[in-house]
DNA sequence: GATCTTTACTTCGATCGCCGAGATATCAGG
DNA sequence: CCTGATATCTCGGCGATCGAAGTAAAGATC
């Protein structure tokens, strides 16, 4: 089945720079405009609950988001159940942004995904579903990972 | 559609943060692993075509060849053709990476797969094909782009 | 309920990567 | 030739990221 992660692999790479180009015109770094989209589908989030989801250190997430609250797209709130974290969200005018920035990447994903039957399209978000979880877990298993790299170099 | 956007998004950023643990294991940065990776697959390219797919600068790539080529995985060979250009090749300890990481990716893409009929597959794989077209075409037209984000700030 | 460990966020200092502009060399066309 | 375009590299400067340390609060243990 190696065909399918050499398409994934396309796809990821086009994304990266599709990414890069929306977010260098709307002034922001790739990680923020995920930060953003991010709090549109999932709602308040902690900073270091982004950190895991963007995939960097929470020092750095703590940088991003006062470059987003300078901005005025997000606040930071109190949390009311845990005093040691802060909740982070959209205000009205991240939330008309993210929507756009999202509206524009749903467009052109039904565009490339063309016509397809719409039994082949449930398949492939059933599919999508299950790889992003396994990709997520994988992504925090560093020793897991280092083990298969091993192994592979025996074989 | 907008499911399938969604799920993709959240592929993309499960993925972020898989490569970026992996790039770290190999102590590589993440471009370079993505620069190894493409070698393995489409050939020696140029320094210029390695920025376009990477969707950086080729002042950027310039120095992550260099750090490359110090870790012993690329060498840079004259190009008969064209003696302005330069031919990125992988060498032998660069192709075992490469192929490494690859193997890796895609044993947790087939993974992540799971049990689809060969048929859905095949329909899966012509769909990551266009998408993958789609997604690259559009990140060079940094004006429709453009103008895309303001019509839906006006709609 | 006092202590200890864990978790959460931030700050700080330092490093690293990336970009833009300029320089050099080569190609392609008239 | 001469001009304009292309390909790569160098350099300077800015900005982002990281690791480590600091503060604070929640949870666990006895």
């Amino acid at each position: 089945m190696s065909e399918i992660a050499v398409r994934l692999k396309n796809v990821l790479a086009a994304s990266d720079a599709y990414r890069h180009t929306v977010a260098r015109l709307v002034g922001l770094g790739v990680p923020e405009t995920t930060i953003l989209v991010h709090l549109l589908h999932a709602g308040p989030r902690t900073p270091s609950a982004l950190a895991r989801r963007v995939g960097v250190t929470p020092a750095s997430v703590t940088a991003q988001l006062d470059r987003l609250e300078l901005a005025g797209h997000v606040v930071r709130r109190s949390n009311p159940r845990d005093r040691r974290s802060v909740l982070v969200d959209l205000t009205d005018q991240g939330r008309d942004l993210a929507g756009r920035l999202f509206a524009l990447f749903d467009r052109d994903v039904v565009t490339g995904i063309g016509d397809a039957d719409p039994a082949t399209t449930a398949e492939l978000g059933r599919i999508l579903e299950h790889l992003s979880r396994r990709l997520d877990e994988r992504a925090r298993d560093t020793h897991a990972i280092a083990a298969d790299l091993e192994e592979s170099g025996r074989r």
